[in-house]
DNA sequence: CTTGACCTTCCCCTGTACTGGAAGGTCCAG
DNA sequence: CTGGACCTTCCAGTACAGGGGAAGGTCAAG
């Protein structure tokens, strides 16, 4: 199978591929006499997978280190758990810090909605923020 | 003043404050016969408005749309308030979108504590994603 | 035989908010 | 007069995950 039809399979581009490939979370792909990449048909789980791992957040230097794992025999489930536990507590981080945001711009939208913009002091940019 | 001294003031670094000239958000300053910058002291309070602005989740093009009303010499109010409606919709898609991904990495990391992680089949790379 | 779809490598570009460093000029204290 | 702190400009790079497009090779159909 070519490139553009395994991009088509796992629902990506020729060239993301292409681009997995040099960042090393695909291997290097056999050759066609005339050069052209040619796939098992089961390179498309490989991409589903990095696929799922993108769904659960992870960058694909984290997923090329689970590949990097299972690729050398030995199996990734104790770094997949730990990288999932490392990724909740960035996920947690994230919901509190936005709900934090999400607070103080809810103050500062309902000063805002308060009416006499007139009073506005030149000097001050703007009275709202 | 000088560059320096103005970043400390405003508590950042003389190479931001360039970097913010270069980007519109600060007026070109004036020169030193020397070829120094020499701001005004109340310069600090354009650097106060655009911390307080990223602290609000603005980027740095919003803020300079605020800064570019204001200067142009009529009152962004109106802006901030439809800049603060739209930035608190982002902030509630974000946290949703965060919920969900923190609810689908439990269940993961839920079925990663299972025992018996034996059963691995080398063929699905881990069977935990 | 030609056309169009597909493939190859290559290098640069996107957006965000800076940061680092080189090469050189200025200012002030000792 | 020299050293160090400060300033100037410009170039380049960071992290992230690709995208754009050039220049050229290959393949199958009509």
């Amino acid at each position: 199978m070519r490139i553009g039809k395994l991009a088509q399979r796992a629902g990506t581009r020729a060239k993301t591929l292409r681009f997995y490939e040099k960042q090393g979370l695909l291997p290097p792909a056999d050759r066609t006499p005339s050069g052209y990449r040619d796939y098992e048909p089961d390179a498309v789980n490989r991409i589903d997978f990095i696929h799922r791992g993108q769904a659960a957040g992870l960058t694909l230097a984290q997923i090329r280190q689970i590949l990097d794992i299972r690729d050398s025999g030995s199996s990734p489930c104790e770094h997949v758990r730990n990288l999932l536990d490392a990724r909740l507590c960035e996920i947690e981080q994230q919901i509190a810090q936005l709900t934090a945001l999400h607070d103080s711009v809810v103050a500062l939208r309902d000063a805002a909605a308060d009416p006499a913009p007139a009073t506005c002091d030149p000097g001050l940019v703007c009275r709202y923020l």
